[in-house]
DNA sequence: GGTCCGCATGTTAGCGGTAACACTCCCCCT
DNA sequence: AGGGGGAGTGTTACCGCTAACATGCGGACC
């Protein structure tokens, strides 16, 4: 039955055939050159649609690696030609909907842009732990690295862990060392904080994120900006850490000030908390307080009542990181750049009117 | 200033220093054995914390590196050893709360182990882009693959891809071939139902997930069968996408019909949506109808009313996908593993007892 | 006191590709 | 007719690391 090894009794003792790198011990490019009688580079040259190729040897080449099978060894590419078209991402809260649905944007798109994604997920923030994930995604080989970035630590960390090769980031722009992507969160903030006003409410108050967190903190300043404007007071925003349930503890403080008529909540999560707090107090929305949050998760829409808030992208963020490290990779990179990506109101049901100390008619 | 160019003028015209793989253009092993006076097998082998170096080399070597900055080029290692200490993921919608949070839990135990992950998030089910997918991760040279095999198309089409490398499974089994993990969806739906008819319901409706999706036809599987042991009237189940959206669809109409006074959700997300319907429709939650979801996402809590829901922990479920590829990967596989997580009961306000035909009484 | 053995380390030959260069043809131009 | 040049292909030398084998050395053993 077997056949016979090649050179399997030939003098002495052989040495043993090393274990193939490749996966499951397929055909290799020295075995397509051989059965399409060309030499391996000319099979490397196929490969990597040279243009040099006679159309005919080219077919021949191809059909040999359909017969055998044949996929190129990864590692070996990479180590001959220093690309590995491999790109790492650095993410933070990988299990919340902005990540999450961030990270799905950028491996969509580097699906289609022919590169494949290694994902650290990190807990901490601390220099540690971003420089070894910098590391090891380097290490790796990945082409480039785009840092979900969200915390400022988290920024300070990836300048400190400098590197030659392209780098993207995330909400976090370091004097325009990397190219940033960002949703435009002071933007946001201040339409939120503004269409508020315009129902008549005295002041806004605000549940922000966490301190540290770049949008969190964009989002104080463009709703803080807003009231400054109009002239509002701005009273001593509540941070809570993105959760529901802070967004619970937290509006349970602002449900039983009666001044509170008004809040804008740094997400949709917290707004949630924030909605059943309300309830819990007996305080009406949007009749006796008006609500808005961020992000537009897909269940807010369907919340009690339906949550007005501000839309954010975020497919549209993980693809344009993706583009602007392509950008880097493959064309002339422009130094620097910022893109913002725009945010929509979207009105729903859970502001309303405030007419003479108190509050009706719901306007979205 | 510079260093004279080793060989620089010797004879004729020296081909011109490739450029190098490492990032950075940082040391490589030989730079670092060089450096401690060693070969380069030696720093391979503190590299690989091989036992047979003496105490006193090894910190040499290992100085050598620091002072270097020397990073291991993981191409070079894979291409010489076959292993990678990568793994590829295959996901599904990877923006929902289930996979996004199985996803989280499998990058943090997997770098605990020392393993990089590749994701592939899918978007299509399809045989060819599941066959693609596996492809693109082996030619990496993923050690082993991660499905997230929630169709059972996709389950199909991972059997058809078969290769040599370890895989483990979530969701799907496929007659013991690859490993499985899955929550205990019969067992959970089964709980959820059993818990309503015990709450005086004479039947529990049911808004299932997508046909083809392992999980939903589980649950709706333990659905009928807790029906079927009370002898309650099993009504054709209403089958959403998961989404909040086809939850508000599907809850409109049982709002419509005085007899639903029960219902058994297969997710959290269409329950929100549910929720809203029956608010619209003036039917009260617990009051008038019962209401249980699936999932215990961290929102469920505060929803109005707060879902009582069934707990699916995802982490431990990406967890233990990672260490069963270990089992694979460097003890010995026991074939054909099924790993169930179980599933728990969380009891909060939107479940209350029937009496006499009207509900009442909040319990859970 | 020579042999055997095991530890610590070095040497050699790849792993599977790609870059640079060399080499044929064959056509076109002068 | 001879030379230049480009298209198509082959040759060679690596990329950085590890497996297998080889070597040197000191101590235990008889």
């Amino acid at each position: 039955m077997g056949e016979p090894e090649p050179e399997a009794e030939a003098g002495g003792p052989q040495r043993v055939r090393r274990r193939r790198a490749t996966a499951g011990g397929g055909a290799v490019m020295a075995d397509v050159a051989r059965r399409a009688g060309v030499s391996g580079q000319t099979v490397s040259r196929v490969l990597n649609d040279h243009p040099r190729v006679r159309p005919e040897t080219r077919e021949r080449v191809r059909a040999a690696m359909r017969e055998l099978g044949y996929r190129p060894t990864a590692s070996a590419r990479t180590l001959a030609s220093g690309r590995s078209r491999t790109l790492g991402v650095i993410s933070f809260d990988a299990a919340r909907f902005g990540p999450a649905a961030t990270l799905a944007g950028i491996n969509e798109a580097a699906q289609e842009a022919g590169y494949l994604v290694s994902t650290i997920a990190l807990t901490a923030a601390d220099q540690a732990a971003v420089r070894g994930a910098v590391d090891r995604l380097l290490g790796q080989g990945a082409d480039g690295i785009i840092a979900i970035a969200p915390q400022r630590s988290v920024g300070e960390a990836l300048v400190e862990a400098d590197h030659g090769r392209p780098m993207v980031t995330l909400d976090k722009s370091f004097g325009a060392r990397f190219p940033v992507v960002a949703g435009d969160s002071t933007s946001g903030a201040r339409q939120a904080t503004e269409h508020l006003l315009r129902l008549g409410h005295r002041t806004v108050r605000h549940i922000a994120g966490p301190v540290g967190w770049i949008a969190a903190e964009a989002r104080v300043d463009g709703w803080r900006a807003a009231l400054k404007d109009a002239g509002a007071e701005a009273y001593e925003p509540l941070f809570g850490d993105w959760s529901a349930d802070s967004g619970h503890d937290l509006g349970r403080r602002l449900a039983h000030d009666p001044d509170a008529t008004a809040v804008f909540v740094s997400n949709d999560q917290m707004a949630v908390g924030v909605l059943r707090a309300l309830h819990e107090a007996g305080r009406r929305v949007p009749e006796d307080v008006s609500v808005i949050g961020y992000d537009d998760i897909p269940e807010a829409a369907h919340l009690l009542p339906p949550l007005t808030t501000v839309r954010t992208d975020f497919t549209e963020i993980g693809r344009r990181c993706l583009s602007l490290m392509l950008d880097q990779l493959e064309r002339t990179p422009e130094p620097g750049v910022r893109v913002t990506i725009p945010t929509e109101l979207v009105l729903r049901k859970s502001c309303g009117h405030l007419l003479r100390g108190s509050a009706r008619q719901a306007q979205g």
